[in-house]
DNA sequence: CTGAAAGCGCTTACAG
DNA sequence: CTGAAAGCGCTTACAG
């Protein structure tokens, strides 16, 4: 492969001409840049990344660390990869994707051996194990995922308190007065998936606020089972007129369950879900939902991170971004039914 | 940071003894060995991975394009990244994940820097623009999907031919004598999506030699269409008694499809279906289905990838490897219902 | 068994 | 506006 010597020997200038020539460091004669051009062109010269990387410490590579939860869906991680991998490449950097079970040794392994020049967590837990080696990384980094302590460190993730409100709000506008609401598995809870909690505490809060009862249940993850546990709980709160559903599995099973006890939403009930548009078209999940925004969770991780990387950003303040939450009205709600 | 030369200087030995204690490339006695592991201990010593490239002309990082078709459904590429990724770290390697649109000059930029030690692609298509680049790259590579010509590279993919031969075999031998296909959209074909038709052509063939009629059909990707299409296809075939799904959307939204027109499978229709067992489970896709197999194909592009990579295999012959479908059997398929 | 030195391919003060 | 040289942090023939 051409190197900038050879570059250099070509268009007849040294080394180091040829390299300002390219990074345009210092001003350089049309002519010589322009003899730079061509011997660059016609050596197909693209510079060793490696070389660079040593000459400048800089790697243009951000770590994408990936984190998965037992008894969570992890395709829908997708979406938050790609909105990173994307929008990082728009911003001059590729994407090291890290997603070993052991975030620990794969974030300092990946820190100290000076491949990255930031980090992206996802998937970022009530007491994330990664936090503090994050923190002495001598690389910035980005959480999506609002941890129990984000000092420090910038963070950016959907309002899920907002949302558990906006559900219940929704609901009891519509003058539903009894609600269930199906989180994902406790399991995903007691690893540290706080988001769950965060949802349904802000629920609870704000049905008791608005004279609202409301029933909190962990659903599986998992068919047959979240089916089942559906038709129980149905049947155990047979006045409730409204469901808000914290877990794909439970919105992906509803439409069975629904249909075989001859009921339809919303005439007969009413239902949200919390999921994304994509797995709404997808998988059949036909209910008025609030988008997870992982893209754009990514995006606005990578790009606060690149104005760290690259000194743009005041690095004073540390920044915590929770996206408000918005309802995509697939119709499944309406006022509740009359008793007789 | 520290580097070698720190080690060695507490180590109290050359650089290059240090160098070679840690590499093991030439015999160290014990006492020296004890000296600067002890070191390296102390000063939490990680190599420098751009000098240690530089140096080597190896980066232990794999070039992972993902590439996606319109209409496809994107987070299920998450199971052949992850068996890359993992299987990856296993051999020792990191994986750089790319997936901007243009998989041709990612593909040429990230080789020419030398960012990589090898390449594999994901969802190859019949007549892929990457492959002319891979081969002229000095960089080895896997695919993960069959090309219309797979010359000079090592190919994974499913069995797609032998997936459709087993969808009507499987059904043929219980009796059926009118099936129908529903493959992914007319899109993904014509984008290359190659798998598509070797299913439905292999499924033609096999139909035909067995006296079984098939009727193909491409379906939509996304709600509401495809249920309405999937109930005008049992109008149009009221003598079908098997469904084959190549369509994950087909499978999400069948199950309301079949409860809304009162019959069930496998009583009344047979159902077998193209897609993962992890799907099935999350999304209540509950027919027997081959499985996508993604993250076995993803850990064999590695595996074969690395020993091209560290000249473990005969460089001489390249491999096509396609594994055989194994069929989940869900209880969707019976014998046909006998007509009256 | 060990060390001094060259080299990988860049960038960037330093000097003119 | 340009060049010669040092240096980034490794590895590996070469010499002993």
């Amino acid at each position: 492969m051409a190197t900038i010597g050879d570059v250099a020997r070509i268009a007849g200038v040294s080394r180091s001409t040829a390299s300002y020539a390219l990074s345009g460091k210092r001003s350089i004669s049309a002519e010589v840049r322009e003899k730079v051009e061509q011997a660059v062109q016609q050596l197909r010269y693209t510079p060793n990344a490696g070389a660079k990387a040593l000459a400048t410490s800089q790697t243009k590579v951000i770590g994408l660390l990936a984190q998965f939860f037992e008894d969570e869906f992890a395709p829908a991680m997708l979406q938050y990869i790609l909105g990173v991998t994307n929008r990082a490449r728009d911003c001059g950097y590729d994407t090291l994707l890290l997603t070993e079970e052991d975030g620990v040794s794969a974030l300092t392994r990946i820190s100290a051996s000076r491949m990255v020049d930031g980090f992206i967590l996802l998937n970022v837990a009530e007491n994330d194990d990664r936090l503090d080696p994050l923190r002495r990384a001598p690389q910035p980094g980005s959480l999506v995922g609002l941890p129990g302590d984000p000092s420090e460190i910038d963070v950016f993730d959907l309002d899920f308190a907002a949302t558990g409100r906006l559900m219940v709000e929704t609901l009891a506008e519509l003058g539903h007065r009894e609600l269930v609401l199906v989180s994902q598995p406790e399991h995903v809870l007691q690893r540290g998936g706080a988001y769950v909690w965060r949802l349904a505490n802000a629920a609870r809060e704000q049905a008791a606020e608005l004279g609202v009862t409301l029933h909190h249940h962990f659903g599986s993850s998992t068919q047959p089972q979240i089916g089942r546990e559906l038709d129980d709980l149905l049947d155990a709160h047979p006045n409730a007129t409204g469901l808000l559903l914290n877990n794909e599995a439970a919105a992906a099973a509803l439409p069975s369950v629904l249909q075989s006890r001859g009921i339809s939403a919303p005439r007969d009930i009413s239902v949200i879900g919390r999921y994304s548009d994509d797995f709404a078209r997808t998988f059949s999940l036909p209910y008025t939902a609030i988008d997870s925004a992982a893209a754009e969770l990514g995006r606005r991780a990578v790009e606060h991170l690149v104005s760290r990387i690259e000194g743009t950003s005041d690095s004073e303040k540390t920044v915590v971004d929770l996206i408000a939450p918005q309802i995509d009205d697939r119709g499944s709600t309406a006022v509740p039914p009359t008793r007789h």
